[in-house]
RNA sequence: GGGCGGUUAGCUCAGUUGGUAGAGCACCGGCUUUACACGCCGGCUGUCACAGGUUCGAGCCCUGUACCGCCCACCA
């Protein structure tokens, strides 16, 4: 392809991007062995949100290591996932069609989702809801495909996966059961965080703290003496404070430090809480803080997790209020349920609150308790650290429920272990790893009470009371899988059997959002599908993510291939950084300043914003900033017009002679291993300093020194050799900047090339060195010549003139080395700096310039 | 309360094993120069967060402090 006469950036995206669909230029070959393949765990992006910069941000820099190993002859796997799955989609989908899953209901084969969404909402089967998640994703995918190409991701398009399809359930079931029959996982039921508008339990890494607003309540239990009969015994009362006044029925004992003298006389004797009138142990414990409120503690099944620990380390009972959709339940108190001594009161005053809200089930207890005299002053306000589901918009509560879990506490030493067998990049985020491998204080629960996800591939028997038998869980074989309990049916059963006495339930649940997508390095790598793709990708090379994901998506991956492969899932970790707005805040949509992907990438150009996101570190956040996108994209034009000069027009070939030319080719052989070791450890960032550095200083100053040369003025071989070594030169920056500048450099290389250039060979030490011969004084000349030629061109700038006017004469004085050095390229420096006569001398330095008499 | 990172020019960031503080942007000035005005040349800009310490010498090493960010904690 020749060289156009005005190249142009604009439109480099589409052309570009259909020629390597067209060329396959990034599929994957599967016939090289392991350890030319270098294989990629990519992040599958949540469908149902949009991309933002920070996704172009870190997916670009995977793009950039993946497209330098590709140089570097690897056979790079690079699949492209979406994740479709969870509450996002789910909750879309609802809104969009109107409809709500009900998983007790058949598979309806000719339902069809209602042009408008109805006001009622229309009840469909698990199956079905999956069918409409499915279908409004497949559009967002799309969207999102079209994005990447347009940055100009060196993907494998035709391996993309989406973790709701079969494929990904198989795996996930798949390697759930194995765990089951490992006994790595079990259920229990058991107090775990819960959810009440999402109505499902959370795992302890889908939490985050949020500064609430609170009061504390000091309220009197009245102590009672054991040696009367049912009485309070009117020997006085002990305060509590507590920020849950509404949850005094769920008290089950008081709580206080053993070396705390106040109370150290009531341990083992009962107090009666107020209003129910219920009789609780006031007891020790190591936990409880003399410091906090009035130094005891009320113990409510459940407050918060601290009354978890309280309640299974002190052998508690149960007194559960909330239900799981956030209200308190009836209770009956008295003879047939809940001991007090005093039945009406009690159900007189617990019936004014059930079936409320815990927050206003609070305002009306305080109103009781107030009139009872049993809280103490008014209530203080405070603002306090309140657990809530990361996605969620109320507290979270803490209920029985039955619930399944992988083991993680066991196991921490091994976690660790495998943590120091993968490379961080940047080192030091192996220590958040380890740290919350360490801070982990329960096994994984994985099951949420939600319905597109993956189910758990389970069934139950019911007895013939028709109860549910938890105790034994009836599992399909493997070759069954996927499947959906609620519509496929367990082995020795018939259909008719669901639901029935004497025949079988599905388990209801599906598995959380990690407990799927820790499972992709084996999806990907078709792990129990294609055993020879196995073998060759993994474990994988590389897990690219951000920091914020640790917790979840690296720790729960590691959890699982420790399992499973009894291997590292990955032997490499890249940890991205977020792209912080102006405010040094983490870009976020509730903020309003994010902006759409595409539009950047068409007004700076996928190279532009590319050369933007190269910029910023492993690890490190950095700013948004335009103005970086504009330099890449001045970068992208700047190789554009070298290129047209360098490739322009016929050229006589021959040998590299000149000193110049030699020089900057060892120059160049230096950049390419210094680059190289960079890149090789993943500090992409440093390599493109370096490699723009020595561009610049290529096009400015190597260029414009030897360009007179070229046009032939000093004759043939001496044009020959500048033009042999600059087109030599080019090839090799192109090469090292292809991983940055993917388009630019691409159409460039077509204008000398019939190759792609992200196919080409990673550029060698040893190609530029067999040209130029090793030769140290040729190298020094380059560095005096750049030297001279700026000073030459300050003394021009100070006379007020271009640098590109001609001059008579430039006396030129500098150190011995240096006019030694510059001998051996002084025609060049002549004509770069325009002058009929150049004197060269050893002395003090000094730059002297004589321009020639007006009118000349 | 614990852990990890950060603090360098107005802005965005580099600063290798300690050896006279760098780049780009912005700003100012000069250039129609036959690859490029989406360009070229030049100039200005710093108590390297603060306080101690080690050293002939500290942006870099050590101790402490402050602020910013992230992660974690048994937040009654």
């Amino acid at each position: 392809m020749p060289v156009p006469e005005k190249p142009a950036l604009e439109g480099l995206e589409d052309a570009l991007s259909a020629k390597w669909e067209r060329d396959g230029t990034y599929r994957f070959d599967r016939s090289k062995p392991r350890d030319q393949i270098y294989s990629i765990d990519t992040p599958p992006p949540t469908v149902s949100g949009s991309l933002h910069v920070g996704h172009v941000f870190s997916y670009t820099h995977t793009d950039i290591v993946a497209r330098f190993q590709r140089m570097r002859g690897k056979e790079v796997f690079y699949p492209m996932g979406w994740d479709d799955n969870g509450l996002p989609t789910e909750r879309r989908v609802q809104n969009y069609f109107g409809v709500r899953c009900d998983p007790s209901l058949p598979y309806d084969p000719s339902f069809v989702a209602p042009e408008k969404p109805e006001k009622q909402p229309i009840s469909v089967s698990r199956p079905n809801f999956i069918e409409l998640c499915v279908k409004l994703t497949v559009e967002d995918e799309k969207v999102f495909e079209h994005l990447w190409r347009y940055l100009g991701l060196s993907v494998d398009w035709s391996m993309t996966y989406a973790t709701i399809a079969p494929p990904a359930q198989r795996v996930s079931q798949m390697m759930f059961l194995r765990l089951l029959q490992k006994k790595l996982a079990y259920q229990v039921e058991a107090p775990t965080l819960w959810d009440v508008d999402f109505r499902t339990a959370v795992a302890q890494a889908e939490l985050e703290d949020r500064e609430q607003p609170g009061a504390y309540h000091r309220i009197h239990f009245a102590k009672r003496d054991p040696s009367t009969s049912l009485g309070t015994g009117g020997s006085g009362f002990v305060a509590i404070e507590t920020t849950r006044p509404e949850l005094i029925p769920a008290c089950v004992a008081l709580v206080a430090h053993p070396d705390d003298a106040r109370y150290q006389p009531l341990f083992g004797t009962e107090v009666v809480t107020p209003i129910f009138g219920v009789r609780v142990p006031v007891l020790a414990h190591a936990l409880a803080d003399p410091e906090k409120g009035s130094g005891i503690a009320m113990i409510c099944t459940f407050g918060d997790t601290t009354d978890v620990v309280w309640w299974r380390e002190l052998k508690l009972p149960v007194r559960a209020i909330v239900q799981p959709n956030g209200t308190l339940g009836r209770v009956t108190w008295g003879a047939q349920g809940w001991e007090t001594i005093d039945a009406a009161r009690a159900q007189q005053a617990y019936d004014q609150l059930a079936g409320l809200s815990a927050k206003k089930a609070q305002a009306r207890i305080v109103e009781l308790l107030r009139e009872s005299g049993d809280l103490q002053g008014e209530p203080k306000p405070i603002t306090h650290n309140v657990k809530f589901y990361e996605k969620g918009d109320r507290p979270l509560e803490i209920i029985t429920s039955r619930q399944w879990f992988i083991k993680t506490i066991d196991h921490r030493d091994q976690f660790i272990q495998r943590g120091r067998e993968i490379a961080w990049h940047p080192e030091y985020m192996q220590a958040r790893y380890e740290n919350w491998v360490n801070g982990l204080n329960g096994d994984w629960c994985v099951s949420r009470q939600r319905f597109f996800g993956v189910p758990f591939p389970v069934w139950y028997p019911l007895r013939a009371d028709g109860t549910t038998d938890h105790s034994q869980p009836l599992v399909p074989a493997e070759s069954r899988l996927p499947l959906d309990p609620s519509t496929d049916v367990p082995d020795g059963y018939r259909a008719d059997q669901r639901g029935k006495p004497g025949g079988f339930i599905a388990d209801p649940d599906v598995m959380d959002t990690w407990a799927t997508s820790s499972v992709s390095p084996q999806l990907v790598s078709q792990w129990e599908t294609d055993a020879d793709i196995f073998a060759r990708t993994f474990p994988m090379d590389l897990r690219p993510q951000a920091h914020d994901i640790i917790r979840t998506w690296l720790f729960s991956s590691v959890v699982r291939a420790h399992f499973e492969n009894q291997s590292v899932p990955w032997t490499h970790a890249a940890i991205s950084g977020w792209v912080l707005d102006p405010d040094r805040k983490k870009m976020s949509k509730s903020k309003g300043n994010v902006v759409t992907p595409l539009g950047l990438l068409q007004e700076y150009g996928s190279d532009g914003v590319r050369y933007w996101a190269a910029r910023g570190g492993p690890g490190v956040d950095t700013a948004f900033d335009v103005g970086q996108m504009k330099i890449g994209r001045k970068l992208a034009m700047k190789v554009l017009n070298v290129s047209k000069f360098v490739l322009a027009g016929e050229q006589p070939a021959g040998a590299v002679t000149e000193a110049l030319d030699r020089g900057m080719l060892q120059n160049l052989a230096g950049l390419v291993d210094d680059a190289t070791a960079e890149l090789e450890d993943y500090e992409y960032a440093k390599a493109l300093a370096k490699v723009e550095s020595f561009f610049w200083d290529f096009c400015d100053n190597y260029v414009e020194a030897a360009k007179s040369r070229r046009y032939g003025d000093f004759g043939v071989e001496a044009a020959a050799s500048a033009s042999t070594a600059m087109r030599l030169a080019l090839s090799v920056l192109l090469r090292l900047l292809a991983p940055y500048l993917s388009f630019v450099c691409e159409e460039v290389w077509s204008w000398s090339n019939t190759d792609s250039v992200h196919r080409s060979a990673w550029p060698t030490r040893a190609e530029l060195i067999a040209v130029s011969g090793t030769d140290h004084a040729a190298q020094r000349s380059v560095f005096h010549l750049t030297e001279a030629l700026n000073a030459i061109r300050k003394a021009k700038t100070d006379q007020k003139v271009s640098v590109g006017t001609p001059v008579k004469e430039v006396i030129y004085v500098a150190g011995d080395d240096a006019a030694r050095s510059l001998a051996l390229v002084e025609r060049d420096l002549k004509a770069a700096c325009r002058a009929d006569g150049l004197v060269l001398k050893a002395g003090e330095p000094r730059v002297e310039i004589t321009l020639k008499p007006a009118g000349v």
